[in-house]
DNA sequence: TTTAAATGTAGTAAATTTACGTAAATTGTA
DNA sequence: TACAATTTACGTAAATTTACTACATTTAAA
């Protein structure tokens, strides 16, 4: 499991404690933000137990003692809050809606970042690593999606290419072989074009990633799957962050597979990047 | 200013910072998780610094003590926020890379959330309100930031188109117009085309918003920028984070239209994403 | 050289933890 | 049921660690 809130730990815990420990979660519980702030000595009066009564408590829940439990607690405290009524405000301004977006995609990344599985990522990068060539396919907003990891893999000296366009994807999909992997990006995974993209390209042999929701018809159809689970738009005022997302899941991709190259692959890199230096003005002058 | 970010302050505040302190910032700032689990004389002696002086060094930064001090900085830690720099290694495996590049990423959308000029912000809404038309410009990774910008705002009624061909980019500057917005994408804001691309533009009495680096020649020459500082890419194996920004400041500007236009506009955007239901596969199935 | 600022020393108070002992609860046995 | 035996829960007090304060010394600036 991931990183389960300190306060519902406890409350889960409540029944199966005995009677000091009881009334220290009490104390606790009922105002969790004080119990950061006081001492083991204020903590166990309020309580009336023993001091050492809370220090057992504390060790109880997995923490070194006194100090680390009041931190773990802090820290369980945040990101309850952040995550609450930060959504767009129809009056609100510059001021307002500006870090509420930030947030949210901060949020959203950093959901995926404790979700994501790191075993996954591993087989796509092997799939990528040996794939003869890789197409990039997406529509809409994940159309750009495509057409940035297509910036990113050319690079690896692949046959990379990125479409957008529903009929061209078809076509490449049934002349797809085994060797070719499909990347196909999807927020919803429920789109219909793609999702017979995907089929046909499996039909054929072809290697069908999916960067998309989980258990959605794009996501049961695919070889490998990324699944993305980005909260629902319950705000009509929020943006999308599930481009977000992919893009940066492409990036960690991007980066398995250079590692996987190795030093040597270095200068390749380094001679792209140089390529560009004749086109831009010079930082100093 | 809005809720700053602890390690933020200490890393805003370093060069005001006297000998012994700044010691004791660096220590903190190396391995700030660490620091909330030690003790004061621990952390003195790693700084080499006296007790007191990490003492004084709490209080500098508003907290009672260094008790209190650790806490602000757990909670500060959280919030999907993970501040250390750490780079990616060439012997880094997945479990190793993955959570470092989403950290990165997030790590400077915080930085710019916390940076960006609402007023810049303000005033770019109230250019995209009264343009007759807006281009979107790009080249390379910009342009499909570019085209997601595109993808955002033709939902708004209005004339938007977005170009990555700097032929097409140059000639639809010189035929631009008053009432024209060219929104131009640059990471470093030195491509010369683009630069020319812009002044092009303004030569035409059209209006240049620039989302760059600050003080590039594209900065310079634009109607208004919004300036993007992201860190130098000091890792090789680090992906590029400012097309990530550059979107999510384009997801902000689109909320701020969207706002303008007021309840009345929300009808329109819902016809939108209706338009899209008969093109997937409904979710009960 | 004087003054102010910065840093350290040493002592003290507070907080936390450990060791140990007693009380309560549980279990087994007659 | 009554009464040990045993385990578990809890508290006391001492030991230890931690943080802070007051003052001294150094360093830098005027």
């Amino acid at each position: 499991m991931h990183s389960q809130n300190l306060i519902n730990i406890i409350t889960d815990a409540l029944p199966s404690l005995n009677k000091s420990e009881s009334k220290v979660a009490q104390v606790i519980l009922s105002d969790p933000d004080a119990a950061t702030r006081s001492s083991i000595a204020t903590l166990a009066k309020k309580a009336g137990v023993s001091e050492p009564s809370v220090n057992r408590f504390c060790k109880r829940f997995n923490a070194a003692g006194f100090p680390d439990f009041k931190l773990k607690l802090a820290k369980s405290l945040v990101s309850g809050i952040r995550f609450v009524n930060r959504n767009v405000d129809p009056n609100d301004d510059v001021d307002g809606y500006t870090p509420k977006i930030f947030d949210s995609t901060i949020n959203n990344l950093a959901l995926v970042r404790d979700k994501i599985s790191h075993s996954r990522v591993n087989q796509v990068v092997d799939k990528l690593i040996q794939a003869k060539r890789i197409y990039f396919f997406g529509l809409g907003a994940s159309g750009s999606v495509a057409r940035d990891a297509e910036n990113k893999f050319f690079r690896f000296n692949l046959p990379v290419s990125c479409h957008d366009d529903v009929l061209m994807q078809r076509m490449l999909a049934s002349t797809g072989t085994t060797g070719d992997v499909f990347f196909i990006i999807s927020h919803t995974g429920r789109t219909k074009e793609v999702v017979e993209v995907a089929e046909i390209a499996r039909a054929n042999g072809s290697t069908v990633i999916g960067l998309t929701a989980p258990k959605s018809p794009l996501a049961d159809i695919s070889s490998v799957t990324l699944d993305v689970e980005v909260p629902e738009n319950t705000d009509e005022y929020m943006p999308m962050t599930s481009r977000i997302v992919h893009l940066v899941i492409l990036d960690v991709l991007a980066t398995g597979v250079t590692l996987r190259r190795g030093p040597e692959f270095l200068p390749h890199l380094e001679k792209i990047k140089n390529s560009l230096k004749p086109t831009r003005y010079s930082k100093d002058n």
